[in-house]
DNA sequence: CTAGGGTTAG
């Protein structure tokens, strides 16, 4: 553009037939030139031409736009609120609602639907409930897009009870309704009521589309139920007739088929179809991780490398691949490569990386991704198994402290079981108890339900520092107070809390009154404090226990050999060695890992091949002669060397 | 005057 000078109406004009969001800013740049940027009549359609186009950086240009207008209009708060709600940041949606009122301007029924789905992507039931109250009190409640989204919400919170409520007292219904319904059941995890509603549905002859078979076929994935996914893949056929192009509904059905186990199957679906661009990415996505799952991860592999055009999902699904392999290397390999090319990962991605470097223990490589995806200025530190990850990564990383301290700055409303198993277990393995049992009343004050894991991380909590009463009356309170029946972990994090105690009978007795017959690991735990407190005779039917168990684990033979020897018993000890020869086995090596600079440091016991060995030799002796000069009396002589 | 609700895969 040169330096002529464009007038309002002419800027206006191109506005109306302005494309890209550069073209709209350089509109923009032209009415400030001109001095004209304040004039509400361009501002209003510039404003709603960056709130409508889908990019973050242009919703900030928005915002700041937006910020500029005085009194703005129902229209222009309806369109930030819009922008908003399917933004990073969804609570920007309810301020600009809020003042909105303020500024007394009142909401029409184009304004709830973006609301609700605010609420939705907020995940917050307390402030949909107060979205709720507004659309009775304005009276929007038969308005049939704000009851769609009002059940969509509620489906999203997974109450599904209101959902139905809603569905259920609304005097109008679409195809929307049932379908939002339909998926509402999948989501919230009860496939059965997904596919028993349809029943209902085609009883009173509602048509189902592409929608509805989408979540119907998602139904039946979740179920792992072939044969009506079968059924739905012959009814989508009638109903619609060749659906090949429909890339939707083409994945839904490769992920069925994939997710049922019938992998040629998806294959052959797949190649049938006429989908290309994103939807082709899916699908092969679904395959590709139906494979990780299997196990096949080389194949999963090949597939990626096959794929043409991959998305962040692909990359995710193939880190998570690798993880679910126990190859957290190459995940965490995978994820630098992904950001090398410039890709930006979501916040799934982000977990899968962290959950990599938790399983690596990689805390310079988790730090660095945590604060540069997942900081507190990070849109997406608002998501909560991202927040949870992050924890999890800094607690399993031995870094405690970090783990406590993002914890302390997350704001009640994010908070979850799921973060506080992460941060109880993470407390309970370095040995602070107390802290894990405050934290444990603070879940309750929340009105979080704790589950299984939460358990067994108190318990251990408990067991690791010498919390014997308190790990009792957990236990007792599971049933009592909570609902949740013991399992094996439980009873075996209890044989665990009572033999580091030194309570050795108690524990036996525990064992012989349980509901169910004790496993190895059981065993194993009274074993162990057989060990610590040289009870001979307890051990010697512990070990006639776990020898009848497992016949080809190497672990209790270490464990019984290492234990004889320490209570010299040497003949016996020689005895179980013989035994570990004569079986041929072997303990797999011990790995550990320390992540300096970047860079993954293996070691292995015994192992000299370490460049710098000699220098880590020299460190550890001195670190055993400072131990040695406070006191420190080193268990290592308990060690049989196998190799 | 303008605009709107429900879909897959990690």
């Amino acid at each position: 553009m040169t330096n002529l000078l464009l007038s309002n109406q002419s800027l206006k004009a191109l506005l109306t037939s302005c494309k890209t969001i550069h073209q709209a800013l350089q509109i923009h740049a032209q009415t400030v030139v001109n001095g004209i940027h304040h004039d509400p009549f361009l501002l209003t359609p510039l404003i709603s031409f960056f709130a409508f186009s889908n990019s973050p950086t242009a919703l900030h240009h928005s915002s700041l736009l937006f910020s500029q207008i005085n009194t703005p209009d129902l229209f222009l708060y309806n369109a930030m609120i819009k922008a908003h709600s399917h933004s990073h940041a969804p609570h920007h949606a309810l301020s600009l609602y809020k003042s909105m009122l303020a500024s007394e301007t009142y909401p029409d029924s184009f304004t709830f639907p973006y609301l609700l789905k605010s609420c939705a992507r907020l995940m917050s039931l307390k402030i949909g409930v107060q979205v709720h109250c507004h659309v009775t009190k304005n009276g929007f409640e038969s308005d049939i897009f704000v009851l769609n989204s009002l059940m969509n919400l509620y489906c999203v919170l997974g109450d599904m009870q209101n959902a139905c409520k809603v569905f259920d007292e609304s005097p109008v219904r679409d195809l929307v309704s049932f379908n939002t319904l339909i998926n509402g059941f999948v989501q919230a995890g009860f496939a059965r009521c997904s596919l028993q509603f349809f029943g209902e549905m085609r009883g009173i002859c509602v048509q189902p589309d592409g929608y509805t078979f989408v979540a119907l076929l998602s139904a039946c994935s979740s179920l792992e139920d072939c044969e009506t996914g079968k059924k739905v893949h012959c009814l989508a056929y009638k109903k619609l007739g060749y659906f090949g192009s429909n890339g939707l509904l083409m994945n839904a059905l490769v992920d069925m088929y994939a997710k049922c186990g019938y992998l040629e199957m998806a294959e052959r679906v797949l190649m049938s179809g006429v989908i290309g661009g994103k939807s082709v990415v899916a699908a092969w996505t679904s395959v590709l991780s139906a494979y990780a799952r299997r196990g096949e991860v080389e194949v999963a592999r090949r597939i990626f490398d096959q794929m043409g055009d991959r998305d962040v999902v692909s990359w995710t699904a193939m880190i998570n691949g690798y993880s679910c392999a126990g190859q957290f290397e190459e995940a965490l390999e995978l994820f630098v490569q992904l950001e090398d090319l410039g890709m930006e990962p979501d916040e799934v991605a982000v977990v899968a990386a962290q959950s990599a470097c938790a399983q690596l223990g990689a805390l310079e490589s988790g730090r660095r991704i945590h604060h540069k995806y997942a900081g507190e200025n990070w849109p997406r530190g608002q998501n909560r198994e991202l927040i949870s990850s992050v924890v999890d990564m800094y607690a399993k990383c031995g870094s405690i402290d970090s783990a406590l301290d993002i914890f302390c700055n997350i704001s009640d409303y994010l908070k979850t079981t799921f973060l506080y198993n992460s941060i109880i277990s993470g407390l309970a393995h370095h040995g602070l108890g107390e802290s894990a049992i405050t934290l444990f009343k603070e879940m309750e004050i929340l009105g979080l339900r704790p589950d299984e894991v939460t358990f067994v991380a108190l318990l251990c909590a408990c067991g690791h520092s010498g919390l014997v009463d308190d790990g009792k009356k957990l236990f007792e309170s599971m049933l009592t107070v909570y609902g949740i029946s013991p399992q094996m972990e439980h009873y075996g994090c209890m044989v665990d809390l009572l033999g580091r105690a030194g309570c050795l009978d108690e524990a036996y007795t525990f064992i012989l009154t349980m509901p169910f017959k004790a496993n190895a690991v059981i065993w194993r735990a009274l074993l162990s404090a057989c060990k610590i407190y040289g009870d001979v005779e307890l051990a010697k039917i512990a070990s006639k226990e776990i020898l009848a168990m497992e016949r080809d684990h190497g672990g209790r033979y270490v464990m019984l050999s290492n234990m004889l020897a320490h209570i010299d018993q040497h003949d016996e000890a020689a005895s179980v060695r013989k035994a570990i020869d004569n079986v041929g086995i072997l303990k797999p090596p011990g790995w550990s890992y320390i992540e300096m600079n970047g860079a993954l440091q293996k070691f292995l016991a015994g192992d000299k091949s370490h460049p710098e060995a000699k220098a880590i030799e020299l460190m550890l002796w001195d670190i055993s002669m400072g131990l040695k000069s406070i006191g420190h009396v080193s268990a290592s002589k308990m060690v049989f060397d196998l190799d």
